[in-house]
DNA sequence: CGACTCCTATCTAGTGATAGGTAGATTCAG
DNA sequence: CTGAATCTACCTATCACTAGATAGGAGTCG
């Protein structure tokens, strides 16, 4: 495989388990049984690694969770929701960016904007997937998006991933009934 | 004031700005107008700060948050989340706990499990907050938790702490309207 | 009082390890 | 030969951490 793709999957491994500042290039190499050096002529700076692996995994996420459809608004909940709960079942590991987005204060510029772009592009998501009837859907994607990325902190704290599962159960459940009180 | 108080107080907005690993007590020290031998006299390792400050932040949530009342489960949400509101506007930080749940594969055990047992306390406080008659109390908790400290997260990286109030309040209605349903 | 001994808290001056980063040589495929 | 990719060998800064000196206060004894 591709050097620069096997440095950016080593990278996010590392840092969804222990955050930007805990990575170094020197692990990352000896991982990968490559020099150090060889790192910087892919990435010549750490943030440049950084906004690379989030500009990476904004576009996995927004893959997967796939464009704006016409689904019932519990699906389209679910989708959201799958993305994180497979994430944290299958490969063990919390979300990027909400990792970084708690060590935000110290994280490169170009980095933590990214992350925040990152939300941005899915509560937008949420809002564009809610029925037209809905009010305060910004507010409500807010509350979808805190809860997942909360419970998947807690779940990982706790050594209990059905935490997640719950609350996405959950959201599902009000989504349904939101949908058909209208 | 007390040297161990200076430290503590510096090293906790340090960390709930930036995390653990980016914390160091050549800053810290510097930030005081001490040396960092000085800091090592009242900390003998990096873990020792650690857990002593999650020790230290946990008593005085503990404290703030109250013993389990006679009050209404309304308003056990409403004092459960304003622990978490005034230290977001007041203080403009986030969660030590949600910072360090956050990077928790990195952090020394001691550290860690003082972070779950946080978790675990606040869960335990809120399902006791309960009124008898609710069911699935650790989830509903547990979903609590999650939202207050995904919000705070969000409020951060999108730089808007209304974010949090309006989580918080969505909360209490609920809570309200559950409570009236039963 | 004054000299002596502790003890606490701080300092100076380092240690070895590791961080991110760089210059320049080498290897190898087209 | 050229250019991409990797290496060796190094840099400087910073990390957590330590040994040992020093300053000053609290007791204690003559």
């Amino acid at each position: 495989m591709d050097t620069r793709t096997q440095i950016l999957d080593s990278a996010e491994r590392a840092m969804r388990l222990r955050g930007y500042h805990a990575v170094s290039f020197r692990d990352l190499a000896e991982e990968l049984g490559i020099k150090s050096a060889s790192i910087h002529y892919h990435f010549r700076h750490k943030e440049d690694l950084g906004f690379a692996l989030v500009d990476r995994y904004a576009a996995c996420v927004s893959k997967s969770v796939g464009p704006v459809r016409e689904v019932s608004w519990p699906e389209a909940v679910d989708a959201f929701g799958s993305v994180y709960r497979n994430a944290l079942h299958i490969q063990e590991l919390q979300c990027l960016c909400g990792m970084l987005a708690a060590e935000s204060a110290g994280l490169p510029e170009k980095v933590s904007k990214r992350v925040t772009a990152f939300f941005e592009h899915n509560i937008a998501w949420l809002v564009e997937s809610m029925p037209e009837s809905f009010k305060d859907k910004r507010s409500k994607a807010l509350r979808i998006q805190a809860e997942v990325q909360g419970a998947m902190t807690l779940a990982v704290s706790l050594s209990d991933p059905t935490i997640l599962d719950a609350s996405i159960h959950q959201l599902v459940q009000e989504a349904k009934e939101h949908s058909r009180a209208i």
